[in-house]
DNA sequence: CAATGCGATGTTTACGTAAACATACCGCGT
DNA sequence: ACGCGGTATGTTTACGTAAACATCGCATTG
């Protein structure tokens, strides 16, 4: 077992081909080797043709260890993030990587067990070890604020779902936009006041939503009804919905994403309470499936995959001028109407909000 | 604060610290640096403290790129994917970075843009040039086939959602479990037979299931009624929804995954088809919302943070040893009971199903 | 026809780390 | 007192690449 692995190892270790040995059997240098490997001009087709010739042959393929030392560049972003259990932060990243693998760029994820201050840092500290050039962060940046010192110095930074555009580059989007049409699209529709099941306390998001809700309503005068919280869970929309439907004032409501609005509706069709004749129910997100609720969702639409191309982009960008830029840059969202929204019970015309 | 930034960026950049520098300020040799650095014995603690004290002072942090140059190794795993649009794909990278992290190696994420065999080539290509010390793909094994000549040897593979078993270590959830599980539960509840609305044909998955679905009824003496097809898509499932509340005789479907049943519950609903009353449907993926879908889903669990955990495990274990150990592991799969099932309209007994 | 210039290729070197090897020192036993 | 064993630390070297510099040869030109 022993020996056995220390042949293997060997063995590893002697069949891993190197521009020397490519250069041997091209009859060339080994610079040569790397020009055509990098793709430089200044040499003869006849010996580029040689020296591929030979890289088929011993399988070479570059070690981006050397390459990475000799650059100085990784060619490498980073993605710290705590969870895959949003659409949000799902789809940010996928749009990440693939921006990033467009640009000639590698992803690195790197996950935080718990959105803990001690994990973050933690993670931040392996961040520090980590070959990469970037990174960008999708988290609540309460958490990073703690762990700001730890940040090693030197790698560009982008953050996701945060406040924290002063001294960071973010890019989110535009939450208040979203959540202002979501509210005044039920007012016109001739609602008295719109109720709203927000997200957990410690999500910026769903503490932008929540303000933009309380403000919309106060605009337009209307009076704010209690704030119901939930976790952002289908379960917890559930919930929130079996109270909802007991406040018989209540005809619409504002879900801070859209698998709260899916736990809301399933609460509201077992109470009884017909969406959206009865009460009508605005997400947040526009997932894959809202269109396919009971009723068919209306709900704000956010466009994650601009959003992770424009984090690329900046923390590329940074990385190339070597300027930090702080400041926060908002990707609109907008209002996709479908069936769950409609006039209240009662209501005779359907375009008039005056009171 | 800001001359401190600036001091920062321009140190950064101008020299990033290294050993050299650490031991120049500590008074000791850059290898005693390296030694603390990777907590090697043999370092009085005094001399420990000044370096650790040093390396704060500057800021060091170990170049990777060099550190894996040295040791061979990146300690860093890549995925292969094709898409996060879903569930199964992304629980399973979730679980791939947690238990890769929790082994002291980083993600790289390798986005394939489309499942067509060039982009297929031209990502293992990539990937030959990638830190990576090994791979695990999770995607449809025939374009797999096409691409296997290029794959860089050398690095251990590991797959998923494949039935490469022969070739590759590969862990798949059991599918054929999971839909037998299925079609019985809807044939002991009484039904005469089972529909299924399988996934797209492309997929190794979809057809798994679609073949044990068949096999069930058949080795029940069931008749095998008409096969649907949908793109996993809830809105796939709605169109065979719609044709589904058509057919008289159709009282249970099997919905290749939980997407496809909410369009199918939609369409059904929408018909005026009672769930489960005259229609029973079961799901497949145990999505977090399918409890809360109207009715709630009885679907099939999936266990992808196991599926994760086993590829990385199985990656790691091939790269210790360095022999490539190909079969095909199963993970378990259960049927979780909500309440989109009944037995069949008219039937008194509950538990029999003979004829 | 020789000088010149430029394109093609080779040689040297440095990137930061860590293994392997080398040395210096200390305490101990005889 | 002397050497011996062992430990703490220093020195050398190699990892694979690519920039910088060096060289060679050929064609163009005065």
């Amino acid at each position: 077992m022993d020996e056995g692995a220390a042949a293997e190892r060997s063995r590893r270790r002697a069949k891993r081909v190197s521009m020397a040995d490519v250069a041997r059997l091209a009859g060339v240098s080994s610079q040569t080797v790397s020009r055509v490997s990098n793709g430089h001009p200044g040499v003869v087709a006849a010996t580029r043709q040689q020296v591929l010739a030979a890289m088929r042959e011993l399988g070479y393929r570059p070690n981006s260890a050397a390459r990475a030392l000799k650059r100085g560049e990784f060619r490498t972003i980073g993605v710290v993030l705590f969870t895959l259990s949003t659409t949000g932060n799902v789809r940010t990243l996928e749009a990440i990587a693939s921006s990033a693998a467009h640009e000639g760029y590698a992803t690195t994820l790197l996950p935080v067990a718990a959105p803990t201050h001690d994990e973050v840092r933690g993670a931040f500290t392996r961040l520090g070890e980590l070959a990469v050039d970037a990174f960008i962060v999708i988290m609540e940046v309460h958490l990073l604020d703690a762990a700001t010192v730890e940040l090693p110095p030197g790698v560009q930074v982008a953050v996701a779902d945060s406040n924290a555009g002063d001294r960071y580059s973010v890019v989110d989007t535009d939450q208040a936009g979203g959540s202002y049409a979501a509210v005044n699209h039920l007012l016109e529709l001739g609602h008295r006041t719109v109720w709203h099941l927000a997200g957990p306390e410690e999500s910026f998001a769903a503490q932008r939503r929540a303000d933009t809700w309380r403000a919309a309503l106060e605009d337009a005068g209307r009076p704010v009804p209690e704030m119901l919280r939930g976790d952002w869970s289908a379960d917890s929309g559930y919930r929130a919905g079996l109270r909802l439907a007991e406040e018989s004032g209540c005809t619409a409501v504002f879900a801070a994403n859209d698998q709260m609005a899916l736990g809301l509706l399933r609460a509201l069709h077992e109470m009884g309470r017909a969406v959206p004749e009865e009460v009508s129910v605005v997400g947040f997100d526009d997932i894959a499936e809202a269109g396919s609720f009971m009723p068919p969702l209306t709900t704000v639409h956010q466009d994650f995959a601009e959003v992770g191309r424009m984090l690329v982009q900046g923390v590329l960008r940074q990385l190339r001028s070597e300027s930090t830029e702080p400041g926060t840059t908002l990707v609109p969202t907008w209002l996709v109407e479908r069936s769950s929204t409609a006039p209240p019970p009662g209501a005779d015309r359907t375009d008039s909000a005056e009171t």
